[in-house]
DNA sequence: TCGTACATAGTCTATTTAGACTGTTAGAGT
DNA sequence: ACTCTAACAGTCTAAATAGACTATGTACGA
């Protein structure tokens, strides 16, 4: 039940993958896992090797052959194809041109921020900024071991991306709290 | 055919939305448009339907009557139970401690930045700069008017937020242009 | 050497979702 | 008075998704 309007998030991630090289569904799986959690978290296999089907029946990826390893299941490699290759540029091109408004789970949980009162604004508020500086220094750290290790900084770029924009949300989150505490921000009276 | 899981990201705009008051889903709709295109993006018709009627399977809000001005279809009224009030603030609580890693578009596509080539890069993230400050000074008209009008800062929070989020989105790219423009940041050699 | 846990590959189905479809009413323009 | 469009309110279905299920191979400890 292949799909038709093939819009959805990680037809880029899978093109991109196949731009370096050909490759079957399970490793590129495997592949986006290591490369990074957001990555990951955003597929599951069902979807995967569904969209890999639908990729292949809109031209933009071809089977390439069939691998096995002892009697494991046969793997069937994909590569991309030139009007794959061109596909890519285009989504890569529209989807950094237009700033889409993305609805994020933090952004909808804080529209709803007053419902919490204030002390348990501050609580969840703080915590979070704590996970957040957690990770942000073992991605740090990462970054760095990556770049130390010949890494281009191209191909880390967005791990820099992401970091920039943890940084700012911790700002944000920080100048909330210290508003919340000195009463710079006040919850209305009910 | 309701859902069993009730994790998607509208469950909590939902019950948000009926802690103020009352509503039927239509209504909800409009209001989630009004107030954000974020939010508004988020939802469709059918997704929302379906939702309401998950929520009210599970407990979380109850039917208060049947409105109908005239021969319209009914509209059914639903209201926040005492178990829906306390689900929200786990919600809420919950999304706000833990920083999950959220997949935007702009993330997968920066992600392949490389396929785009230097100009074509600068070009895009050009465009999306431009775009994004235009956005943002919209958006900053329209908070500081909501804020002349009376409405309280904690009411306009999550437009702080994403605008703080925007800028600090367009000092980014800002800074990427300028290296790719110096030779700060470069394409390695196919 | 046997069991047990985990990695490898992939398929399959029950939920979930997007968005087309239905029909009514209010208001604008002619 | 009459048409045309947009808002209202909801249902329905085809397509998309998550995650369970299958089945072999490998590594490790008991």
């Amino acid at each position: 039940m292949p799909r038709r309007t093939l819009d959805n998030p990680i037809v880029l991630a899978v093109l991109g993958l196949l731009l370096e090289q050909a490759s079957h569904p399970y490793q590129m799986l495997a592949e986006l896992r290591q490369r990074s959690d957001s990555h990951a978290a955003a597929v599951t296999r069902g979807t995967l090797y569904n969209t890999v089907a639908a990729l292949n029946e809109a031209g933009w990826v071809a089977v390439q052959g069939q691998q096995r390893s002892g009697n494991r299941p046969e793997r069937t490699v994909y590569a991309l194809t030139e009007a794959g290759r061109e596909e890519l540029v285009r989504r890569l091109d529209s989807q950094i041109r237009n700033p889409e408004r993305e609805f994020t789970r933090f952004l909808g949980a804080v529209t709803y921020l007053g419902a919490l009162g204030p002390d348990g604004a501050v609580e969840a508020l703080t915590e979070r900024a704590q996970r957040l500086r957690e990770r942000t220094a073992a991605d740090e750290e990462r970054l760095a071991s990556a770049r130390a290790a010949g890494a281009p900084r191209l191909f880390v770029i967005e791990a820099e991306y992401a970091l920039c924009l943890a940084r700012a949300e911790t700002a944000w989150i920080d100048s909330v709290v210290d508003d919340i505490r000195t009463g710079a921000l006040t919850w209305p009276a009910v």
